[in-house]
DNA sequence: AGTTGCAATTAAATCGTTTTAGTCGAATAT
DNA sequence: ATATTCGACTAAAACGATTTAATTGCAACT
């Protein structure tokens, strides 16, 4: 079924001329190349008369160049990330550039793993939000190969170009509003990843809790990250018992505040009678909250966008300039 | 910084050989071309030593191959095909394959130039969620190149493998689900795409309303795709308006439902008292439904799965075996 | 007339791998 | 002793595009 494919010599063939001609009007080269305006005419007419499309596997092999990037998530399947991986796609798309995915799970043996099969494909450059322990994975891809973008989190001995959350702020800000409005026992569900993004809220919470004077009520819960869905109920309803009184739990993901509503629901515990709820990210279910919920919303696409840009930006002009972009949160506060 | 990339040529020279020879190593062929056992365990000691990675570009090249598959989805941050994405990637990488996505937000030309820009990488298959009006583009794809694989939707004219839902059958037993509840005003909600998968879950409820005399009571409100967050809201108010009595809604995916109930919600309506509802596709937000509320939940992962492993079949078999894959629906009720 | 200069074109090398067609010596067969 | 086979290996072409160095005419200058 197969028509052979149509090579630069094909039209070389048609328009009665070497293949050089071709290859120099094809890259725009023709003044540079000093083509006589006629024979570019005619490279241009026979090439679109036989639809012909470069073979991009000899260009690549001839440039070192790809023209893909390579993007390494914690999962895909995760909206925050599928979100970003959108907006990632439609830049690179624009820019003639095409992206390929992996998933880490935040595990850094997956991510050494996708790292090695992205390079061995000869990625121009990665965009990649760095899982726990992944630094010495990360160094030594920077050390031989393309430029790096590190997302959503950053790794402070790296001199690589990052795109985060101002994080310790947004915490910060979170905790303050719950105490501004009452509430002493704030409890903080997050993960137990050593990850900057996770880190900074965390520190963010301490902080604002040590400078209001509650150091006693602070109490951080690192929840493991697998196991979301099975030892984490005990831990909520744990927290739900200890202190009486007016009590606010505050999420560091959205993953984590949804597992928990969800189990707030399922044994009957009520918004805001008996907890409210400050959560990193939005998400679908917060629309059914009227009262006792506050999220702070992520510029996710955002994230994409700049991450994508920084990257091309240091793909092409080559200047291979170090900048920590930092976004951030915008705090939404339903009747709290 | 760049240590000059590694070649098939170095082992050869460190190994005191030909690039043949260490070619033929690399690739499995010892035994077919008789390589002497000692010269084989040199050329990977070489390489191993060396650190090898042979160059994709100069390999596609030669071959012809990529061991890349294009797949085009809607929109990739759309849980649905989000998950789907997830799964067919980790089929992809166990198989050294690569993956590069493509949203085309159902729209036939965005779906024309992913395919256009993808097909000229070279990708060797594809899997591809084909948007309304998108038979041409799909057809000529498929007489000048790589196996093609449809998923979620068929396109009855075309040869082609697919892999969906049994929509017919699953909309229809969700529509006599609420008939045996002893619902007669059921409205089905849906979108007026014309697109395999929409049309005969319209078709499902609308045969079992005939079948069990209910054809007055049978109403398909079509919604515009890229309306959903502005136009819908007046028409789920008017029909629950619209007559008094026992009522249920049938919602053709996932994102109609999210929407309506947040409709719902905003102004003050009830689920089960005001109207139950039962949805294609799985959301987070029916855990917070305890009544009134069934939904039909697709084998997500298995829609991915199925048609990676249709791909590769037909890939590397090379027997092109046109097969159409139907996979069911589980019905999960909560107090409907 | 002979050199120079320049516009326009082309041949050929190159990128890294795979594969075909051979080479070469040693062992076996006649 | 010569022909045949076979094991082990190699040279070189090919994949398609880009780019350098070289080659044409032809006009312009001294």
């Amino acid at each position: 079924m197969q028509k052979r494919t149509i090579t630069i010599k094909d039209i070389a063939e048609k328009a009665g001329m070497s293949c050089s001609l071709v290859s120099f009007v094809l890259n725009g080269k023709s003044v540079q190349y000093k083509v006589n305006p006629d024979t570019t005419k005619k490279v241009l007419a026979a090439a679109k008369a036989l639809n012909y499309k470069p073979n991009l596997a000899a260009q690549s092999l001839r440039s070192g160049k790809t023209k893909t990037i390579g993007v390494i998530l914690s999962d895909i399947s995760n909206p925050f990330f599928a979100e970003i991986a959108r907006s990632i796609e439609d830049i690179a798309s624009k820019r003639g550039y095409t992206v390929v995915f992996g998933s880490s799970d935040e595990n850094p043996d997956k991510l050494k793993n996708l790292i090695s099969s992205l390079s061995a494909r000869g990625i121009d450059g990665f965009i990649i939000v760095p899982s726990e322990n992944s630094e010495k994975t990360i160094k030594s891809l920077a050390k031989e190969k393309a430029p790096i973008v590190l997302l959503d989190r950053k790794i402070n001995s790296l001199k690589l170009s990052s795109v985060v959350l101002n994080n310790f702020e947004a915490s910060k800000k979170a905790t303050e509003l719950l105490i501004k409005r009452g509430f002493k026992d704030i409890e903080l569900f997050s993960y137990n990843l050593k990850i900057s993004n996770i880190l900074e809220r965390d520190s963010g919470y301490e902080t604002q809790m040590k400078a209001s004077k509650l150091d006693k009520y602070i109490k951080i819960n690192k929840i493991s990250y697998d196991k979301l869905s099975t030892e984490f109920e005990d831990v909520v309803l744990g927290a739900l018992k200890s202190k009486k009184g007016k009590k606010a739990f505050l999420f560091a993901t959205n993953s984590i505040c949804l597992n928990a509503l969800k189990i707030l629901h399922k044994h009957g515990y009520k918004v805001p009678q008996d907890v409210s709820i400050l959560s990193f990210d939005y998400s679908d279910i917060f629309d059914f909250y009227s009262e006792g919920l506050a999220y702070l919303e992520q510029p996710i696409s955002g994230f994409g966008e700049a991450a994508a840009n920084l990257l091309f930006d240091n793909l092409n002009g080559g200047s291979p300039s170090i900048k920590t972009i930092s976004l951030d949160a915008t705090l939404h506060i339903k009747n709290i």
